[in-house]
DNA sequence: CTGAAAGCGCTTACAG
DNA sequence: CTGAAAGCGCTTACAG
């Protein structure tokens, strides 16, 4: 493979002029720079990224841990952050801890021997193991659908409040006995703010809270949720909605009540939260607090590149969601 | 930052010593030995990747490109090349292209610049002059679910065959008017297979061929599929059962028929393929051609790390596919 | 078993 | 505007 001294060789001049030609000085006069370029072309000569990086302290590379790619929402949020790191010219590295948080620290370790500029920490916690090891780097991190008692910057949906807009929108539609299929209570990133929103609104509404409309799955997933609705239903037949805690979870009761013959949104309405493709994809079409989730994981990389180029920036972003109105959510009060 | 001549100074040694220590090399006395781990803690000194790559002229890296990470079949993919990545030792740089084949060329040249060791290249062409390009850095390829005039190591399934299976699997279960629901016929890696799998099939069975059973649509997704399940049942009432070339079209021609009224598989009978997550969520639960996605994302990885280190691969491996049986066919020699 | 020294491929003051 | 030289942080023959 050609260096930078072949080049030099070949065009006959010195290697600094070379790097000067690379790395777009202006102070080279025409025909050296022509003579260099047209050396490169004919070796094919391109530039060593690890010993640029070694000399710039720099490597043009951002990590990436999320708790598993191929999950829905963390596909769809990885997704605008590659099309915003090939936008910008930056490489990322993935990392999936795929549910061991233990990996978190080693992946990080890897960080920083690889000397990435930046880390992107997607609904995984930050401890203060790591947190300690992030500042004596000085590497800047973003998070993404996470919280941490540390100063970071921060891109999220406010989940409390969107939870509490997801319950009162189905407040409004005259559904006063309402179910949630929620994560697990030990999720205190995101099943915490939406139980807590989802009790706001309940109260706001003047609805007692009923403690076996409320159940707490394993996980956001398919199979948990089939389970909740049942829990629920078997519990308060007399319920007319549910609020889902993810769209796979809405898929987990349609799925369930498909099953049973039960009618949405005739017999029952479903509401869920994500905003995924596959919301649109249900039949009915899913009603669903939408969260821009390729817009965060853009968000994240141009922040990130912000902060990496030592701009200053906002510790907690708050994306904007919406309430996506479909099909799977009955008006009582039109029916009245 | 430390380096190693910081630790070196205080373990009171020189820095090859504490160069060896890191690759354990086990000639150094176990005093020395210490002090330098002792130094190494105490200086929380981590070796910069960056100076190792360059000296040994290896990055530890792989370079993934696929055409879309938040695609289903992708991602699941994906997901089993990180999780043996992390087993093996080695990071991903991802890349997606995100339909714009233009972006492979840059990618590449990339993935030189940044001295990956190898790349993973999912059902994403390899043309002459990435051919070119690879050879000459001599940098090691697996291609996944791909195809290439090159004779490039390939982890694919027989999609012919795969597709052959599927649709005798049909005739076998009493269909004879068979609709396929296809990718584009451009498409000649994935959806030409298919569609001459479904000819053999019929041909076999004696069934004749009709045009106006193919659709072709421009991609694999579900509102095409909605498209073309209404294409061909609009031109053949008649059909019993339709084979989609993806689970995600499956899902498209479910929906299509819920809203229509036709019950699957009472009235129509549908088979998928790819194998997804998603087709057990389906209602009913959908049969489909599973093809190991996850195992197929680690097998890319381990036999690019054994080509890496120099071990021959053999050139086409094929996976183990199996036609899943679930509840979204009709057995109609039963009800004879 | 271990250290001095050269070198991986690049960049950047420095002097001219 | 440009070249010689030093240096980024590591590894590895080489000699001892």
């Amino acid at each position: 493979m050609p260096t930078i001294r072949d080049v030099a060789k070949r065009a006959n001049v010195s290697t600094a002029t070379v790097s000067r030609v690379l790395n777009h000085h202006h102070l080279v006069v025409p025909d050296k720079r022509d003579r260099v370029l047209q050396a490169i072309q004919e070796l094919g000569f391109r530039p060593n990224g690890l010993a640029r990086g070694l000399i710039n302290g720099r490597s043009q590379t951002i990590g990436v841990i999320v708790p598993d790619i191929s999950s829905f929402p963390f596909a769809e949020a990885v997704k605008g952050m590659a099309e915003m790191a090939h936008d910008l010219g930056w490489n990322l590295i993935m990392c999936s801890t795929n549910g061991d948080l233990g990996r978190i620290s080693s992946y990080l370790q890897m960080f920083v021997e690889k000397r990435v500029d930046g880390i992107i920490c997607m609904k995984s916690p930050v401890l203060e193991e790591h947190y300690k090891l992030l500042c004596q780097q000085s590497i800047p991190v973003v998070l993404v659908a996470s919280a941490s008692k540390y100063p970071l910057v921060s891109i999220r949906v406010n989940r409390e409040q969107a939870s509490f807009d997801a319950v009162n929108y189905l407040i409004q539609k005259g559904h006063r006995k309402v179910g949630l299929v929620s994560g697990p209570i030990e999720d205190t990133i995101a099943a915490v703010p939406k139980i807590s929103g989802y009790r706001k609104a309940l109260a706001d509404a003047g609805i007692e809270y009923d403690a076996e409309l409320v159940y707490c799955g394993q996980n956001y997933l398919f199979e948990n949720a089939k389970v909740g609705a049942e829990w629920l239903i078997s519990r308060s037949p007399d319920l007319t909605a549910i609020y889902a805690a993810s769209d796979e979870m809405a898929f987990g009761i349609y799925a369930y009540c498909f099953g049973k013959g039960i009618r949405i949104p005739q017999d029952l309405s479903v509401i869920g939260y994500d905003g995924l493709k596959l919301a649109r994809m249900l039949t009915p079409p899913l009603t669903t607090v939408t969260q821009p989730l390729l817009q965060m994981g853009e968000t994240a990389v141009s922040k990130l590149v912000n902060l990496i180029n030592g701009l200053p920036g906002e510790s907690v972003t708050d994306m904007e969601y919406q309430i996506m109105e479909r099909e799977s959510v009955l008006n009582l009060v039109a029916l009245q």
